[in-house]
DNA sequence: TGTACATCAGTGAACGCGCGTTCACTGATGTAC
DNA sequence: TGTACATCAGTGAACGCGCGTTCACTGATGTAC
């Protein structure tokens, strides 16, 4: 277990607002390993959290009222981390011919750069706590939201009405969410098993789209099944 | 609380394995009903599920070795009763039209139904316990191969592989799943909140059906992105 | 059918342990002058 | 620059509580004869 000491490591004087972060730090990276474990959220306690971040309990009180509160933190850290995901994948040029392919390695690339992360929100996105859960569906609510965006700028779809684009974003959003978590249940020297979840993934995403392009949203309004 | 108390309703002669299989039940039910609000199964104490079926902590190692064994006993329940729903649908004459709305709302309303064991599946699935995921995944996976089944004999889908198919039907199970967990946050009596996430999931497999139907395997299989 | 013994689901007390939270405290860092 | 005081992150002890597991037990049900 990897330990998370908020202990100086020089006694050359520094700010007390520099050792305060850090202690801050120490608890939610011991939160964030403890959860990449056997643990769940609501089976985390304080005294583990505050143990493996090398600090009496009582300490905790200093930085967060509860662990709930804690749990938030960690729930807007890992979506500003998905933010810059985003970015990433928009700025890159676009090569128009495997454009899903790249879009999935680079999505399970920062998957498993942000393991921690990515498990955390995993695991709480349905689990115990309804405070946790209502915040990452909300973050999920508004990735979506953006990807949709994206979505319709892209020549193929623009048939598609704007919920219908929202309907199909949220279908991709799965899709790649649904192959980080196998991909972060897989050995990470296991590539054999990374390149088919990839190449799984990247053909599920041909068939939605594909089906996304032909699609007529007027049509379908109509009411044929 | 709802309690499940293990102790004969009469003092009348009951064989001791009637009894006996009512506490098992009671245990069952109890756990059910924790995990249908704030607990996740890691969190959840054995003292916790004794005490709301009626029994004596002691009393539950006559029963089970340990919560997880409990644990797996539930998931193969609520697997058997998806499967139940299967069977159902499939004996179903299967109007062509609208077979896919028809399809959506059986589900939901099976998962409305039989709304503790679904909540327990949704929250384990990605859960604390590798134990109980890996069951989960390997049921689910069971359920999608099935499903994969079923769809071979659509007209429409005779150009897809067999291993495409099982792309598609692990689209169409991931996609009426997140519908029956957004179905079970809903409040019972929003019936406009239902309607409109059965009508969301029903445009979803459209389109993806739609995507699938025009999908050619061997083109796909060529590389085209 | 009646009796004597076996089985075993459930009891109740006990154990050592980790829990969240409180409190008065310490002592290094920060600030006012 | 030097001194006196304020701030406050982290301490350590204490509290009552629920935890999982053990154990010898009880007494109703089951069975052999």
């Amino acid at each position: 277990m990897t330990t998370h000491s908020a202990k100086p490591r020089s006694d050359k004087s520094e700010s007390r607002d520099v050792r305060k972060s850090r202690t801050r730090r120490a608890l939610l990276d011991a939160t964030l390993d403890r959860l990449s474990g056997e643990q769940s959220f609501t089976s985390l306690s304080l005294r583990e959290v505050t143990k493996d971040a090398g600090v009496v309990p009582a300490a905790f009180y200093r930085h967060f009222p509860t662990m709930e509160a804690l749990g938030l933190v960690l729930v807007e850290e890992s979506f500003s981390t998905l933010r810059v995901l985003m970015r990433d994948v928009r700025a890159k040029p676009a090569p128009t011919r495997h454009v899903i392919r790249a879009s999935v390695d680079t999505f399970l690339g920062y998957a498993l750069e942000h393991d921690r992360h990515f498990r955390f929100i995993a695991k709480e996105r349905y689990g115990g706590s309804t405070t946790l859960r209502l915040a990452i569906r909300q973050e999920v609510r508004l990735f979506t939201s953006e990807l949709a965006t994206d979505l319709a700028r892209v020549p193929r779809l623009t048939q598609v009405s704007t919920n219908d684009l929202l309907l199909l974003a949220s279908l991709v959003v799965r899709t790649v969410s649904e192959a980080s978590e196998f991909a972060l249940d897989t050995r990470p020297d296991d590539t054999w098993e990374l390149e088919r979840i990839a190449a799984d993934a990247s053909r599920q995403l041909s068939m939605v789209l594909l089906g996304a392009s032909s699609w007529r949203s007027d049509i379908a309004d109509r009411g044929v099944s």
